[in-house]
DNA sequence: AGGCGCATGTAAGCCGTTACATGATTCC
DNA sequence: GGAATCATGTAACGGCTTACATGCGCCT
């Protein structure tokens, strides 16, 4: 049985990564999603209803009938062997340079056709939002780090410490860049 | 006339930017999109074609027909006034919040199923890519940091600086963490 | 003679967003 | 009584990637 040899799809990778840390409904695994995961891949549930049944006739999950709320029945996945085996082969997987996508960047990337106020008010909302995510990065951390096993690197704890400190170096840089931005205008 | 006065997509308001620096052929906005603007928007042809028909529908870009290679007509396109208040107005509006989306922090999320010598490979691999990136960076910058036009925030090459310096600033930032990772993983 | 660069377009398919649809329980 | 939360699914649409298609001129 199970034929197709085929790497998941990078949503299927990412649902992998969750049900590999905890089994789940479809519907909790939109949640969580949101936050942390969201802070560098989102999606939601209309995908990943869909996924999940993809994932389950790949033979990478599987699910129990739990009782629930909702007119349908509520399921309960996991992650079969043959799926954590398909998390890690993807994520040891040589990966080519992915393209960046900044919609924020290229709206700068215009900036010299808006006059002086604008430009500023510009930067300055820019420069908010990398706050505001500093901020969620630094508080959710936060909650982590004290607990030990964030320091053990078998341990999913230990990669959420990892991202975390990534996303609030990126974050801290561009503050900076926005600071150094807004100089520039004045 | 030119009813709808609806903001283009990202897309097109990309290709307005590239057009109000320099009237082009869709075959070299192509090319312009892989450098610098690659950097943080990408695009191909059979993306460009359709939306510079769209972009000149709503009255946003025209066209003239001059000598070249190909099969077809070869097509000059520029912005007209409109095109360049629609540029204009989509720069200064506000835009919410976008969700990143990087796949190789998607990946460094589950590296904890993995053992210590593919944890270590996988963070040396995010470490070169950073670096090239930075590399190509820098000897953008360095292309245009002379150039007295870089300082006047009126024009186009100010705007490149500003992109190409959070671009630095964040490779760099992005290169420390990588270090970092490297010496939490040992 | 063959490959590359110029130059424009279309078609199929995947991925993602938004909206539609259903229905129970709990809180205000 | 109405809104929010739990819970699962489908449908329509738009954006992006990959591949198909054409054909001239230049260089090796």
């Amino acid at each position: 049985m199970s034929a197709s040899r085929s790497t998941p799809s990078n949503l299927g990778c990412a649902l992998l990564g969750l049900l590999a840390r905890s089994p789940s409904t479809g519907y909790d695994l939109a949640k969580r999603m949101e936050r942390p995961v969201g802070y560098f891949w989102t999606a939601n549930h209309s995908q990943i209803y869909p996924e999940l049944s993809r994932l389950e006739e790949a033979g990478l999950v599987d699910h129990t009938v739990i009782e629930g709320a909702g007119p349908r029945p509520t399921k309960r996945y996991a992650v079969t062997s043959a799926g954590l085996e398909a998390l890690r082969d993807w994520v040891a997987s040589e990966m080519e340079t992915q393209p960046v996508r900044d919609l924020e960047t290229l709206r700068l990337w215009s900036i010299w056709t808006v006059d002086a106020s604008e430009a500023e008010s510009l930067v300055a909302q820019s420069r908010s939002r990398h706050a505001a995510a500093l901020t969620a990065y630094e508080a959710e951390l936060a909650g982590i780090a004290d607990d030990p096993s964030a320091r053990d690197r078998t341990q999913p704890l230990f990669a959420s410490r990892l991202t975390l400190e990534g996303g609030i170096r990126t974050r801290r840089a561009a503050l900076e860049w926005c600071d150094w931005m807004a100089s520039e205008l004045a």
